[in-house]
DNA sequence: TCTCAGTCGTTATAATATAACTAAAGGCGA
DNA sequence: TCGCCTTTAGTTATATTATAACGACTGAGA
């Protein structure tokens, strides 16, 4: 057994976030993407976290265990999660979560990505809802128009319902 | 009549723009806020492209009429405008553009916010409508699960009829 | 083994936004 | 009109977010 002398900090995450860390693994694998050591750190941070963090605050956690990280570290960590669909940007905030449907749901991995958001100004947790009803409306009005949607911003901001008992 | 020595620039806005320009003093008028000469520049500016403007941009061409704009100057005239609901930021892409109902449609002033913006990712152009489908999916999808929406942003990307032709 | 695509380290800088303090201007009651 | 107070603006400095550019390393496949 190995003494703590010169010894890497300890793979920081909780039980929970090492499980959705085994699942963003495999989704990249069965991708044939890499999830590198880096990647999975940047993934862990902000899953790890109840809000959405910044990429500053990412690289402040970063550096505890990568002392040489930089900018361009996080942003190109944050561009490919991006890229997979592994977590999300709340633009409103320039901020970024876990993308729910990626790593919790059970109903598979091909779940679209036609995420909306409710971000609450009280106490800063945004959630992540698939709403259809929402999707169809955009596509309908956007089809009126003639205008051919490709992706689409959802940021619905106000009270979660735990902070409008406050 | 004055000669040209060190004549200020003349008022550079469109007969559009100065149109829309005096419903928006009148609007002000009428809220009894005040639409000053730094603010009315910034709105034209705003107005006068046919895309969205980053604060940048506009300080830029603020600075041939007032030398020594700087960016408090644009922020503090955006934020103005902002709350009077005069023009609105396109999160996507920290940029702003005149709102089309308060000062174009002639249904009074009176319409609601709820508006949702079309991004061209051909010409860069930004349109936006009111469409009570996706307000009324929004409102109903935060109230299933129990959460007060107060705003909501919603800007789709995608390509806009002229666009698609090319 | 060579090569190539992808990844990362490093430095510098661009782009967006705000803090903090002072001064001037405008509205308003006495 | 005067003085007071609120709003607006000038000015300097700095915070925050994001990317450019270039070289080195790595791992997979020809």
């Amino acid at each position: 057994m190995l003494t703590s002398t010169a010894t890497a900090v300890q793979d920081p995450f909780s039980p929970d976030t090492l499980a959705l860390l085994d699942r963003a693994a495999a989704f990249c694998t069965a991708r044939t993407s890499r999830l590198t050591e880096t990647r999975r750190l940047v993934l862990g941070l902000i899953l790890q976290s109840s809000k959405p963090v910044g990429a500053y605050d990412i690289l402040d956690h970063l550096r505890q265990y990568q002392r040489n990280a930089a900018p361009p570290t996080v942003y190109r960590a944050i561009d490919f999660l991006l890229s997979q669909g592994l977590i999300h940007r709340i633009e409103r905030m320039s901020a970024f979560i876990g993308c729910a449907h990626r790593l919790e749901c059970h109903h598979g991995h091909g779940c679209g990505h036609r995420a909306q958001f409710l971000i609450c100004s009280g106490c800063g947790a945004v959630s992540e809802v698939e709403d259809s009803e929402i999707t169809h409306a955009i596509a309908d009005a956007a089809r009126k128009i003639g205008f051919k949607p490709h992706q689409s911003t959802v940021e619905i901001e106000g009270l979660c319902a735990a902070c409008q008992q406050g």
